[in-house]
DNA sequence: TAGATTGTTAATCGATTAACAATC
DNA sequence: TAGATTGTTAATCGATTAACAATC
């Protein structure tokens, strides 16, 4: 293993290695080669030896690589193994869709609260999740170890609270507004869901061929 | 104008090129150079001037860009001045919060319908929207023009709806679920929101330093 | 053992950056 | 006119692919 820099373009590929293996799991694979997973993956099996090898060596010559194994190693490198902590910041409906439906536990992730400015809302319950007045944000997060907030405001709200919440340490911010969030602070790591970007590469595609 | 291959690399950034010019339009500014607007959204002057020459001469020697006309030029590159239909399929929680707050028109799209088979949305409304029962999708696709479908399903009933609607021509997919969609025919364009993707790309960035 | 397949080095390809003549 | 800035060609950099010795 050689601990060289690890790519922007290997890190977006990580997740869907890691989801590729959790439907072989699932499938109750033993083995696969490079080979036959570039197949089903439908990239080359040079650079998926490649890609792991920046993290070690999974595999075995004249075998392949065990599923499950192989599996393991790369949720432990995402980091699915670390029990990290999130709160979810603005209970509309997208906030509310994410409580709800996603699987926040498959990423390793648990809420530990959501917060509100509305009145309606602040003093339920979510899914078992509590909602909290942003008034108590602040407080929150002093004595709570959180380390990913997500961030489901109006995007007129969302740069000041990310300030604040960088002050007090919080470091991954995953934000679904519509703006370009700043970080100072290059440690602070901001995952952009942008909805809109997303559309319009769809609308290019289906408008140009 | 040389009309290379334009790549994917180019293609992502073009929306986001187009959110930035929506900003300084908001702001009244009237023009642009590639050095500032490099400053403005961290890439070099370079491969603004390069990207943008792909698609034309949009600048001026010694002058630099007028924003509004850029903004008008990548908005058309992008097709959002198409008029581009789509329906909704399932309304749960996301399919609920997109077409509740997603501005669809912003990128050029009207939503024409919204389809679910629970017999407590069939018939309802939501945003003027019309929830109509999934027995009727096919005939529907097959009467009106629609250019994108959004798939807001759960992930076991995704693929057999888009082969079916493949079928009946439909080009364009916006999917949501977590899995790895198959398009037969190179004409059908995916685009795929995976929410578990971006979140454990953060995952990844706050473990790893 | 022979066949399969790895991890890694070298070659290729493509994308980004730099440089600069053209020109507003 | 002189200064600024484009569009484009050339140079560099990095990522992907190919090749292959090592070895299970």
């Amino acid at each position: 293993m050689k601990k060289q820099n690890i790519s922007d373009a290997v890190i977006r590929r990580l997740p869907r290695y890691y989801r590729h293996l959790n439907d072989l799991c699932a499938k109750g694979v033993v083995r696969i080669s490079s080979h036959s997973l570039g197949l089903k993956m439908d990239i080359t099996a040079s650079q998926i030896r490649q890609d792991f090898s920046c993290f070690g060596e999974f595999g075995q010559q004249g075998y392949g690589y065990n599923v499950e194994e192989l599996r393991a190693e790369i949720g432990h490198i995402l980091g699915v193994d670390q029990d990290h902590h999130l709160i979810v910041i603005g209970v509309g409906n997208l906030g509310h869709a994410l409580i709800q439906n996603f699987r926040f536990a498959q990423s390793g992730f648990t809420v530990d609260a959501a917060f509100d400015v509305s009145p309606q809302v602040v003093g339920t319950t979510l899914n078992n999740i509590p909602v909290l007045p942003m008034d108590s944000l602040e407080d929150y997060v002093k004595v709570h170890k959180i380390d990913v907030v997500v961030l489901t405001v109006p995007k007129a709200a969302v740069q000041d609270i990310v300030d604040r919440l960088t002050q007090l340490g919080i470091r991954g911010f995953w934000n679904f507004t519509n703006i370009e969030l700043e970080a100072k602070d290059p440690e602070v790591k901001i995952e952009n869901i942008h909805f809109s970007d997303s559309l319009l590469t769809l609308s290019y595609r289906i408008a140009n061929n």
